[in-house]
RNA sequence: GGCGCCAUCGUCUAGCGGUUAGGACGCCGGCCUCUCAAGCCGGUAACACGGGUUCGAUUCCCGUUGGCGCUACCA
């Protein structure tokens, strides 16, 4: 039953990878990567209507921003490919083809039209509506006469002979009875393979050993073992992970608060951040550590924590662990990360030492890198813009004494402006004025922040620099 | 409707028969402080319900309720 770990992420090519999908791909790569295994990366693109190139490229592209690296794929290739399922059609017929001539499919005729208005009249009857069976046992010749009035077999599979069990890695034992399945559909009337049909033969021609992915597939699980038995295959080991909610409850839906990849990175999530709070969703450390790098995760990622019941997705944690990346990063990191913000807000220099600088005295207080241009903002314009609650300190009396007093102090000091010397000034002019605490510092910070929230302000003020900070106290200090 | 999965603070979770039911986010208060944030300290808040099993159930079993999923020639 030991065999090397193989595990795969299998998304379908139709939008941007949502969350729900990027976890599923985390959990399967953190156990790879934890188990030494292959992580394997397989497009199923056999739903020709609603599959695109772009959305190949664009969940790959997600996927490789998450830094979920994959051994093998459609781009860079392996031992088992091809990865794209739509160019692996002709291996599906062929295993269609043996299973039906070992008698263990057969071809069915009927009609869309005749199978819809079967499952109408059960419905009406109260019955089931499953598949009758009607053209089971098929003759040769019945089969002609079909085929000569045009009609396109589908190939289905034989119903279940007896109640199928899977000892699911999350949910234990679980048991599926018989009756609840019909003869099932592997093959398509134009030949290509249904779901359940394709992730089998792709699962065992490419040696999966643990299939990890969403609960939604549990109840299908049977009709692939069901196939594993009938093609002779020996099945993988399966983990069910369970669903991410909305807050309500409901499926995460893309309506309300955002919900794909791409969505948080545009917001300026971190990756490793949105990873990290993705294995927290349905999984925990056994110290309850929670902020954790990548290594730490894969280090400590163990199947048997991971939890069956399924999660709301908080944003509030989301951006508080966040922050906590924002924070820990190297500043080159975030301040690489960050310069788009500023590029796409048409802000100046956001490059070199000083840019650095100023991203690392204001990363303290963001959430979101889309946070930073409005955080940072009053750095790289001349005039400030004045918010409403900063005037008060701008317009009263000790404040224009303030200014003045710490304008002129400055002035006759020689060399750099630097924190230290702007504590020493403050100082001194507090004790001059008798002015100290908020009255001393806040018609300061409105003065060259154009706010009364911020940064430590001899910091900011050593970053603004000499020339600036006198030209905005005597600016403020003018004003009234 | 049938089948399945799930059920601890508002949310994420720990717990795997005996705990003052622990941690985290959020929220509230305090400390620190020029402000905000961070940090630190404290507070708020949960075992869905009913039966069993057991000396003892949050924990095991059954049922109820609720949520979700599947029930396609979608994945």
């Amino acid at each position: 039953m030991s065999r090397p770990v193989r595990v795969r992420f299998a998304p379908s090519p139709t939008g941007h990878l949502h969350v729900g999908s990027a976890r599923t791909a985390l959990f399967n790569w953190l156990f790879a990567r934890h188990e030494g295994g292959a992580f394997v990366l397989r497009i199923e693109d056999t739903d020709l209507a609603r599959s695109t190139v772009e959305s190949e490229r664009a969940v790959l592209d997600d996927l490789a921003w998450l830094g979920l690296a994959w051994d093998e794929g459609p781009d860079v290739g392996g031992a088992y490919g091809p990865y794209r399922q739509s160019e692996r059609l002709e291996i599906y017929r062929e295993h269609a083809e043996r299973l039906l001539a070992e008698g263990k499919t057969f071809r069915c005729y009927c009609t869309d039209e005749e199978l819809e208005e079967k499952r109408r009249l059960a419905l009406t009857d109260g019955r089931i509506p499953q598949y009758d069976g009607a053209c089971r046992g098929l003759s040769a010749a019945a089969e002609a006469a079909l085929s000569s009035e045009g009609r396109r077999p589908t190939v289905r599979a034989h119903r279940p002979t007896r109640d199928v069990a899977v000892d699911d890695l999350v949910r234990g034992r679980v048991e599926f009875a018989r009756e609840m399945l019909g003869d099932f559909i592997i093959l398509r009337s134009d030949g290509r393979p249904t779901y359940n049909f394709a992730v089998v033969v792709d699962d065992a021609l490419m040696e999966i050993s643990h299939v990890v992915r969403a609960e939604e597939h549990l109840p299908n699980t049977m009709r692939q073992l069901l196939l594993y038995e009938a093609l002779g295959l020996e099945p993988p080991s399966f983990a069910h992970v369970s669903l991410i909610v909305d807050k309500d409850r409901s499926k995460l839906s893309k309506r309300r608060g955002a919900s794909s990849v791409a969505e948080f990175r545009e917001q300026g999530f971190l990756s490793e951040a949105l990873l990290n709070y993705l294995a927290l969703l349905g999984w925990s450390h056994p110290d309850a550590k929670e902020i954790m790098s990548r290594d730490e995760l894969v280090r400590a990622f163990d199947l048997a924590r991971v939890s069956s019941s399924p999660a709301a997705f908080d944003e509030d944690k989301l951006a508080w662990i966040n922050a906590h990346h924002i924070r820990e990063e190297p500043i080159g990191r975030v301040a690489e990360l960050a310069r788009p913000y500023f590029e796409a807000e048409g802000v100046c220099e956001p490059d070199g030492e000083r840019f650095e600088a100023i991203v690392d005295l204001v990363r303290e207080g963001l959430e979101r890198l889309s946070e930073i241009p409005y955080a940072a903002g009053f750095f790289f314009t001349d005039d400030p813009e004045v918010e409403d609650d900063a005037r008060p300190w701008l317009e009263s009396e000790t404040g224009e004494a303030v200014l003045k007093g710490l304008l002129s102090t400055l002035e006759a000091e020689e060399g750099v402006l630097d924190q230290a010397s702007v504590k020493r000034a403050l100082k001194a002019v507090g004790e001059e004025l008798g002015a100290r605490g908020k009255d001393l510092y806040m018609p300061v910070r409105a003065a060259l922040t154009g706010r009364i929230h911020g940064p430590s302000l001899a910091l900011v003020a050593a970053l603004l620099g000499r020339d600036r900070v006198l030209a905005r106290l005597s600016r403020a200090a003018a004003r009234r």
